[in-house]
DNA sequence: GCATGATCATGC
DNA sequence: GCATGATCATGC
């Protein structure tokens, strides 16, 4: 094997060398054939990653904290596998940056931050992700530099804040990805079994990471192809970073529907200048881009894996619908025994953007109130609950029969297709209804009553309900 | 009034 | 053409 060519100490050479990776594999370009790199990424992990060190870059970075991988150069190193889905190159997952020292996190302030200090500066690798395939095999799709803009970056810092407040409050137990915009706080595999000290606690927290949502991947790889070209205003809510220094996103948006809430669908729709077309089912989603200042969709929306819902209450604040995700695959449930890692949980654990209608005595309806809401930690753990008997349940054949909504108060299960007869095929073979998971219509009524209208809570954590 | 199953409308 | 979000329909 050749010795790498570049300069360890330059960071304009050490991205140059990673450019030539593009379109090959890492056995094409180091001729490396050794029997221990036949591993795959679905066996192992953080195999490319590894290959990518000590057969390409040959490094053997150590684990210390808020050091990068390329010290000297203050470069950090981090690959992701990537899907093509109609026609883009998408994350397949989140990527993962330093473990969370819960005692050290609580002393430090964002500027100087072990943090920033590791993951200020990324080379990111991104390759086609493939089930059976060698690490070595896997093909280079993408690399590029990642300093965080300046658009992200007071974001980024009211997340890490927001996580630091929490484990400061002695909640690092209760983190949860949906606390969060862009980084996160999340769990691994491997993590889940790990039980940590917390500083303003007795109570042991999971090991957790701080992560890049894999919405924010997705943009980073949009823009890293689009390399120097303007931004795309039309679908931004924050028009100019300078809009985030003295409010938080979250509040910028509640802010931008403030002078619409309590107001009729007419009065709305007239102010804003847009044609009344009541019976579009979108129609909501039209009048919710329009007070947010986009064209089609949010995107930091996107970039912070937000699922924007608009639901309707009735004269009597009734929530008349629960709420569903996409259907599942019976398949992919019927494997899965780890909650940790689950789909499911990555789902509920989402931020999501209600926008509240009501309807009103006279048969009208209004703006009544929008807020940001996470799943509480506690119901969290309802939701698990119903996962675990579903796959239960699927792994016996029992598709017919997968908990109902009286069986918890959090979570169903329900039947979710264009018909009756849109199925899909069974762990044995069958073919059956398309279902999915529902959030219960009266849970989310009382999540959304906890929040007084013109209120916006971001992290507000309510008492919950026993199951009954 | 609620649980449950079913279907519609739109955008990608 | 299909997935997804939104909503309807029926029966107890």
């Amino acid at each position: 094997m050749t010795k790498a060519e570049y300069d360890i100490t330059d960071p304009e050479s050490i991205i140059g060398f990673a450019r030539r990776l593009k379109g090959h594999t890492i056995k094409e370009l180091t001729g490396e054939t050794g029997q221990m790199w036949s591993m795959t990424v679905s066996s192992h992990k953080g195999g490319f990653g590894k290959a990518l060190e000590e057969l390409y870059f040959q490094i053997h970075p150590g684990n210390d904290e808020g050091v990068p991988d390329f010290n000297e150069a203050k470069l950090e190193l981090k690959s992701c596998p990537t899907l093509e889905k109609n026609d883009r190159l998408v994350a397949k997952e989140r990527i993962v940056l330093s473990i969370i020292n819960y005692d050290k996190l609580v002393e430090e302030d964002w500027e100087g931050s072990s943090f920033l200090k590791k993951n200020g500066n990324l080379l990111i690798v991104f390759y086609l992700h493939e089930d059976k395939v060698s690490v070595i095999d896997l093909r280079v799709v993408l690399t590029g530099n990642w300093k965080f803009p300046e658009e992200d970056r007071l974001i980024i810092k009211a997340d890490w804040e927001r996580i630091q407040a929490k484990v400061k409050a002695g909640k690092a137990d209760e983190l949860s990805e949906g606390d969060t915009l862009y980084l996160k706080a999340c769990t691994k595999d491997a993590f889940s079994r790990i039980n940590k000290k917390q500083p303003g606690s007795l109570r042991l927290a999971k090991q957790r990471a701080f992560s890049l949502k894999q919405g924010y991947v997705d943009s980073i790889i949009e823009r890293i192809r689009l390399k120097d070209q303007e931004i795309d205003l039309r679908d931004m809510v924050v028009k100019h970073p300078n809009e985030l220094k003295r409010k938080t996103f979250e509040q910028l948006v509640t802010d931008r529907f403030r002078p619409y809430l309590g107001k009729s669908m007419e009065t709305i729709i007239k102010e804003l200048g847009i044609t009344y077309r009541p019976e579009a089912k979108n129609f909501n989603a039209l009048v919710t881009n329009k007070i947010l200042g986009v064209e089609k969709k949010a995107i930091e929306f996107n970039r912070a894996d937000i699922i924007v819902r608009s639901v309707l209450i009735d004269e009597k604040g009734k929530l008349e619908q629960s709420i569903s995700f996409p259907a599942f695959d019976y398949n992919i449930l019927a494997r899965e025994t780890d909650w940790e890692v689950s789909s499911i949980r990555e789902m509920f654990e989402r931020k999501f953007f209600f926008v509240v209608f009501k309807l009103r005595d006279d048969g009208t309806k209004e703006l009544n109130k929008v807020l940001f809401w996470s799943i509480p930690y506690e119901d969290l753990a309802e939701v698990e609950k119903v996962w675990k008997e579903t796959t239960e349940r699927i792994r016996q054949g029992r598709y017919e029969d997968l908990p109902k909504i009286r069986e918890n108060r959090v979570s169903h299960i329900r039947p979710h297709g264009r018909n009756a007869q849109d199925k899909v095929r069974a762990p044995d073979g069958s073919m059956v209804k398309k279902q999915c998971f529902w959030l219960n219509a009266k849970y989310i009524e009382e999540q959304i009553k906890e929040v007084a209208l013109l209120v916006p809570r971001q992290s507000r954590l309510p008492i919950s309900k026993k199951n009954t």
